[in-house]
DNA sequence: TGCATAAACCTGTATGACAGGATAAGCTCG
DNA sequence: CGAGCTTATCCTGTCATACAGGTTTATGCA
């Protein structure tokens, strides 16, 4: 078989993209395998350089996964690449953090929805616990933090949307390092309980399904965690 | 300069995450040169290989460009390796089509607002003018639906939310797959004329910086869109 | 000093090799 | 005849080497 040809595109790029279309093509599932990596070459008429190259491509946005000894098998990304993507573009300057934290508000407005219609009981009792542990750690931010991401984690899952559950995992990293700041950022020990109570309520609302309060507090939330973030000079 | 350790991770891995920090940690920003692929395989202790599909790895997420003869480069995703992570999700059926648009909705309705508060006269008039090709190609619905694309795309980019903007140019893709079904699930040329109209209306409200309005009527296009895809059975 | 040319450097791809890891085949023993 | 162990085979991960183009830097001439 021949190689492409047209816009003389890189020679690997264009292979990943052929090993894409072979996913597609043949309808591969999770877990199903991809051809050995010498049959691939014979195959396309390049080296195993080259079609080892183009897995890399795929394992790094997480569409195959590469193990020694096995063959490379189809896999689900868990938004991880999408995490690396957006914490690059804060770093290089094409993304303010001002603009996750607006992308953040509106989808967790809408999690905090949906998880008020979707959630189970067990859901609503694992969100209210990540609200009650973040209150009994109030003396320990560290610890605190990860409750409040566990938190927003565990709403976005019952809201029953990959989609969203994939965002929220992809900004947890830019969480991760914002959040001090917002936390010191709050003048007093009153006003940082404010925050913990908020989350608090929340998990009440998602667990009495009052859809509409859920959302307002989560919005609400974000506004109080926005100008914190201002007021400590992040945009 | 010896590799990690820990959880023996791969040693791809580990070496495209170690130049994942040599990015951060010496600032380097879009444009700047990584250094040489035989300098780095010396200090790393590896070989030339093992940098090249680190490279590769980094490469698929947008965070360097390769090219002949030339250094590795620093750049910036365009959201391209974002798409297909999405399209393989919808693929490998973790990621019903129904929650991509759901999503879209939620993120539009927000784009919208943005643009009607945020817009150029130069954007408003950008979209007014993709809703009016809309319906003079009303007869043309391949022509239509790139006009329809592009519309949204618009007003992402008037949202001034490089996120938002991404976010929506991951969904193209999808939304070339899906947009003729919805096309052709309207039953009648009035249904796809109140259709072609709600984006002339929405085109206006942010023409007039009717920020409340513009975001009601993206929400009821999308509305509208998410019963035609599901009267057509697509979930 | 300005510019053309050559040298040095660098990446893209191919080939061959070999150390494990994984799997399938075969064999032994109950 | 079947279960379990062993071995042969296949496959991936990494390395070394080679060489054909691009690209950048240095050189030397005008």
């Amino acid at each position: 078989m021949s190689r492409a040809n047209s816009p003389d595109r890189d020679t690997v790029s264009e292979i990943a993209a052929a090993l894409g279309r072979h996913i597609e093509t043949n309808g591969l599932m999770v877990g199903d395998k991809m051809p050995s990596e010498l049959s691939l070459a014979e195959q396309y008429g390049v080296s195993r350089t080259v079609i080892r190259e183009a897995f890399r491509s795929l394992a790094a946005l997480q569409m195959i996964s590469l193990s020694p000894g096995k063959r490379a098998s189809v896999s689900l990304s868990n938004g991880e690449p999408v995490a690396r993507i957006l914490e690059h573009s804060v770093r290089m300057d094409a993304v303010a953090i001002q603009d996750v934290y607006d992308v953040r508000r509106t989808v967790e407005a809408r999690t905090a929805t949906l998880a008020a219609i979707r959630r189970t009981d067990k859901e609503a009792e694992n969100i209210a616990w990540h609200a009650s542990q973040m209150k009994s750690l109030f003396h320990d931010p560290a610890a605190g933090m990860e409750h409040d991401i566990a938190f927003h984690h565990a709403i976005a899952r019952a809201s029953r949307n990959k989609v969203f559950e994939m965002m929220i995992t992809s900004f947890e990293g830019i969480t991760r390092e914002t959040w001090p700041v917002g936390w010191r950022s709050r003048n007093s020990d009153a006003e940082r309980l404010a925050m913990v109570d908020l989350h608090m309520d929340l998990a009440s609302a998602i667990s009495q399904r009052d859809a509409i309060r859920s959302a307002e507090i989560m919005s609400q939330h974000f506004d109080v965690s926005t100008r914190a973030l201002l007021s400590a000079g992040i945009r």
